[in-house]
DNA sequence: AAAAAGCATTGATTTTGGTCAATGCTTTTA
DNA sequence: TAAAAGCATTGACCAAAATCAATGCTTTTT
């Protein structure tokens, strides 16, 4: 259990075994089916969540009844709210699973016990959220200074996973265009 | 010296005097001119600059010559190119100073040696990148969900300083629009 | 197994923002 | 202080993406 969650954070912030054992008293699993919520908006974030399977969208829903992706998760990722999970504020996004996932939750107590009482864990929380700070300026980027098709095409390089195993109308929602927009684009680029 | 980023640093992570003089013994000063550069594309990012005084850009020129704002930084903000600061590889952005500045600069050695020393840089160091995650997805939501005058009147609510500090070509460039078309919507916002 | 819902694609049309060009200011530079 | 460069605005035109609509699949639900 939590194989990859420590995978992952040894690799960040190597761990002996008690350290390992102590954290794992701060851990909680949960299982999602597909399409279930595992927030939403409106709601108070109440964990960071860790993947250790399955595929996640973190979203919201405008006036008009359009869904904005902000952030997919796969395995090793971490999703949340989480300015809503720092601040106490009610969450502005949905979090639901794309595929049945297993995700390891950390609670907001569990998080601030943590980060008081063990300074690797306050490593790991920092390099995520450094990983992540710099994957989104990435993506600003190509928002700001690529034409369509080289975002779809960088974007499918760098994630192939994700343009595996999700649909298309939500790659188009995370791109900020129609899917017909991206039907086409994709037609363009094969057809090169 | 260093006022306001020791008044930034104690509301993150309140320090002692000795703290505060061991700091300050990695901290070098650095005065820079309206359009000097702090770092060119190309040259390995070698410091974090915190704002004491003035107003930065951190941006990238196309193939096309035109040019694309990541970041603005004023008075109390950290302006780098992470990515580059970070692996040691060479910088994507250029970054200077759109009015003459004065900054904090924290070297590679200085950043690795007080993460190691002062658990408190750490935490400084984690809120700052959280914050800036923070600001960059609402900057990255309003960029996939709102249109463009919502956009403009975000941002200029959210920033009035920059609006009032910086020409508006930059905005423009920041917005990932060209400079006739914010001038259009400039007008739109104010006949209403 | 049949019905319904969800999805990707394509076409026709409309809307939005970009491009090109010109003007009048203001700020720099010589 | 004169010349030049930079900047914001406006107009006419063009290109790209959105919208509206229809079709054929595939997947889910009953």
């Amino acid at each position: 259990m939590y194989e990859l969650f420590f995978q992952e954070f040894n690799k960040k912030a190597p761990l002996t075994g008690e350290e390992e054992t102590l954290i794992k008293t701060y851990l909680t699993p949960k299982k999602l089916r597909r399409k279930q919520y595992l927030l939403q908006e409106g709601d108070v974030c109440k964990a960071i969540a860790f993947i250790e399977k399955g595929a996640l969208r973190a979203y919201s829903v405008d006036d008009s009844g359009d869904t904005h992706i902000i952030q997919f998760g796969l395995e090793g990722w971490i999703i949340s709210d989480l300015y809503s999970f720092l601040t106490g504020e009610p969450a502005t996004y949905n979090i639901d699973a794309i595929e049945d996932a297993e995700l390891v939750l950390i609670s907001k107590s569990a998080h601030e016990e943590l980060l008081r009482k063990l300074p690797k864990y306050e490593t790991f929380t920092r390099l995520n959220i450094t990983g992540a700070y710099l994957a989104m300026q990435k993506r600003l980027t190509s928002i700001i200074s690529s034409p369509l098709e080289e975002r779809y095409a960088g974007f499918s390089a760098l994630y192939p996973e994700i343009v595996q195993r999700v649909p298309q109308h939500m790659i188009a929602a995370y791109m900020g265009l129609t899917p017909e927009t991206l039907s086409r684009i994709r037609r363009r680029i094969s057809s090169k």
